[in-house]
DNA sequence: GTCTATACTTCGATAGAC
DNA sequence: GTCTATCGAAGTATAGAC
């Protein structure tokens, strides 16, 4: 039997440097220049201590994803708590550098498994959550279920948030202004105060 | 004045294969996987060969995505102008392996500047071939234009469709179903027959 | 917990023969 | 157009001293 090689703590400060440089690196220059000799230059120390908190480079690949996913779930948890639930859980999905790493995280998933089985669990906890605020400011508008329901909007205005984010980091913006103008119409209509009879449906506007 | 290396012909058979084995190796195991090695390996001829026909691994990439890029806007083409055509530019937009394609190259395009810009001028491209369809069918139908314009629908469509495909590759399924039949409602009342009244709107339906 | 030293692999790229 | 041979750099990972 092999004796299993040391491992740091999980709350070494160490640690959270290594994890920190590993995103930096990821955000700036791509997952595929995140080596155990640039993270530890990034960090200050030396790239045999790399290995010592994380195994392999999939380890630290993990640890850094766990660690964005758990900050953003908290970060829309406030969104949703708030006065402007979707105008704040929009902006929460349209932080480009948060998209990024998104970016990045999504085309490593698609050839590292455990990466992949850890995106679709924090995807699946995202929407639930959304769900539950959607559900309640729909049936709060009045607006219909049969038309848009929660979950139909919850993955819709994610697709397209992400979706804006993405092009416009590549320079592309034709038709941005049109669609994100269309959304913010949307979502007013959607977070404005309730119409009297709150059963009934309004139409959403038509034009700003 | 140093003298330029040599450079294969743009019609070379060789390049042609190179070009293909980088694409599917992208495909299996993601960009950083793509090296002259493994890339002369599956066509099948030594590594130098690589070097000859494309003298950075960058210049490979940017063959593979204009390659890539010209095959799906024939494809577009042809779907435009097909019998539904919303219908069969909603499934263009749809394939897994495009869209796989299109996850590596845009996690490519965040660090390679000339990557990003033909990323750039070919969604431009993509998106007006289908501005100019969209126009004709949202005009036929009599849609109202201040509600949803055929710019702002394009770019919809384009988000949701992506979208969806990506997070089917990541084993996330919920909400889709609701969506997509909401999406497909939509298309479905597109691309019937126009009422008999073509200046006048009809509500889409509500459910299916 | 952090280091030095190092084994081993693979990479991009070039020179120059055929 | 394709090859052999090869350089130098960079990668992951481990052993073992401090």
């Amino acid at each position: 039997m092999t004796v299993p090689r040391r491992i740091g703590a999980e709350d070494s400060e160490t640690r959270q440097a290594l994890i920190q440089a590993a995103m930096e690196i990821m955000l700036e220059d791509g997952y595929a220049a995140v080596t155990s000799r640039r993270v530890a230059a990034r960090a200050g120390v030396k790239p045999p201590l790399v290995h010592y908190y994380f195994p392999s480079m999939d380890d630290l690949f993990l640890a850094a994803l766990r660690s964005g996913a758990e900050a953003h779930l908290e970060f829309q948890r406030k969104a949703l708590t708030s006065a402007e639930p979707l105008r704040a859980m929009w902006d929460a999905n349209t932080d480009p550098e948060r998209t990024g790493l998104a970016v990045e995280f999504m085309a490593l998933a698609r050839h590292r498994k455990e990466i992949r089985s850890e995106i679709a669990a924090y995807s699946e906890r995202l929407r639930e959550a959304q769900l539950t605020a959607l559900t309640l400011i729909l049936r709060a508008r009045g607006a219909d279920p049969s038309m848009v329901t929660p979950m139909a909007l919850s993955v819709l205005l994610g697709s397209v948030s992400r979706a804006l984010v993405m092009e416009s980091a590549l320079g592309v913006s034709l038709g941005h202004q049109e669609l994100t103008e269309l959304i913010d119409r949307y979502l007013t209509w959607l977070e404005a105060d309730p119409p009297a009879a709150p059963h009934e449906q309004e139409a959403p506007p038509a034009s700003g």
